[in-house]
DNA sequence: CGACCGGATAAACATATGTTAATCTTGAAT
DNA sequence: ATTCAAGATTAACATATGTTTATCCGGTCG
């Protein structure tokens, strides 16, 4: 149904609000992309600094918000099917970051003139993708908090209850866990350690029968064990009705 | 001049594209606020779970948004006077945090049903708004890669240099520094580490004639090597114009 | 002037994490 | 099947940070 209707923006907020959008809503986002890429392997899609015309949706795959400094890499955000990755350059118009792809992905484009458009004829619609990237900046804090109030085993097991959770609001989490192409090196850029210790907790969670982290797949075993170690509490991803995981 | 003209809003977006805010805007805006509150002293202004109908301007001192877990504060955002503290709740309607006083501070309050009327009628001062919520979500990311990427050293300076550069932009910086009435407990709570450890911080960046924090007044020393400790790069905050300091 | 209190400073020790260097697995390519 | 490269794992050691406890300092109040 919605899914063959909007085959690219099906999952646009879906679990967060999406059925605020109008039917007529709906078709107007669908309709937004002029053009619609994929890539297969570890790809820059956007460079910091760039200046932007365009917005992008994730529709398959994970894409990660990255900084380079150093040699190092620092995943600052990663982002799930559904979401509009960097809707914020509409707004801000040049990216602070890099957005590279992890793993095979199809995206879409917006440019912003079609946006802008939008501003008096659909006032509900923007309002709703001015709330898309209000998620984003909540998810941040979270990732802020976990930083400094977590160590590196809270740090990954928060990471992992969160992805579950959100590709379980668009329909893309099993009851037994979920693909997850990140190796052990990316995991540590985005919990801010190094892939040696990250492997030390990884470990630690598949010998406590937390969780097994292999083989692009996060088999989640104790999730009770998971929320506790990563002081995970769904709401700051404001999701709407009850939630299919627990 | 625009300081009479607008006694409560004349520090929003300064320094980062109020330009592009029509004389019409800055007075709509300025017309806004249906009150305006003072505090003293600490004061819990609103609290995580509270759903708003009005969102909040920091017209005077910095207020914090906390996050309480397990007897422990964090901080997750700083505001300095001129942001838009909570805007996002017009759209997210419900707080994930609390937002406190630290030391005197002056607010307003706009009902969220006024800025609800000026979409249709003021799209450009809505796109401005958004944008302003952007800004705070580009300070968000920047604190993740510096909590990923730096120890307690590096995020000290780090929030020193960021701080200084935004009182800048509100004309609100000195060139030897500024006033800051954070505690060491509570710059701990901002850099994810224990009061203990950054004591030690703080004396090092004394000792090494970096920057001295003392008696709610931060004087930098030698910005060169603050910038440098902290990585700081001004890019992030979107600032317009050449900047003051350096 | 003295007492008091929040904040700052300090020492000693335990632990999480970083660093360097190597080795082991696994899956893809030939 | 063999080779190869990327990723995962391990060990040994150095260091930053957390923890606990105590002392010190500076302002405020009686």
């Amino acid at each position: 149904m919605s899914r063959e209707a909007y085959p690219l923006s099906h999952r646009f907020l879906r679990g967060r609000g999406r059925s605020q959008l109008s039917a007529d809503d709906c078709g107007t986002i669908e309709n937004l992309f002029h053009d619609v890429e994929r890539f297969t392997t570890a790809h820059t899609i956007l460079e910091r600094g760039d200046v932007l015309d365009q917005s992008t949706l994730l529709i398959e795959g994970f894409v990660a918000r990255v900084i380079r400094e150093e040699g190092k890499r620092h995943i600052v955000a990663l982002h799930v099917p559904g979401d509009f990755v960097d809707l914020h350059a509409f707004a801000l118009k040049r990216l602070d970051h890099d957005v590279v792809s992890i793993g095979p992905v199809q995206i879409g484009y917006v440019k912003h003139a079609r946006l802008e458009a939008l501003i008096p004829k659909k006032p509900q619609l923007m309002r709703m993708l001015w709330f898309s990237t209000l998620l984003d900046a909540a998810i941040h804090r979270e990732w802020i908090l976990k930083l400094e109030q977590l160590s590196a085993d809270g740090r990954l097991a928060h990471l992992i209850a969160e992805t579950w959770q959100r590709l379980d609001f668009v329909g893309l989490a099993q009851p037994t866990g979920f693909a997850f192409p990140l190796t052990q090196a990316e995991l540590a850029d985005a919990c801010g350690t190094t892939p040696i210790h990250l492997n030390r907790v990884v470990r630690k969670l598949r010998e406590t029968g937390v969780a097994d982290i292999s083989r692009g797949r996060v088999s989640v075993l104790d999730h009770a064990a998971l929320k506790d170690i990563g002081r995970f509490n769904t709401a700051y991803l404001y999701g709407q009705g009850p939630l299919h995981l627990d």
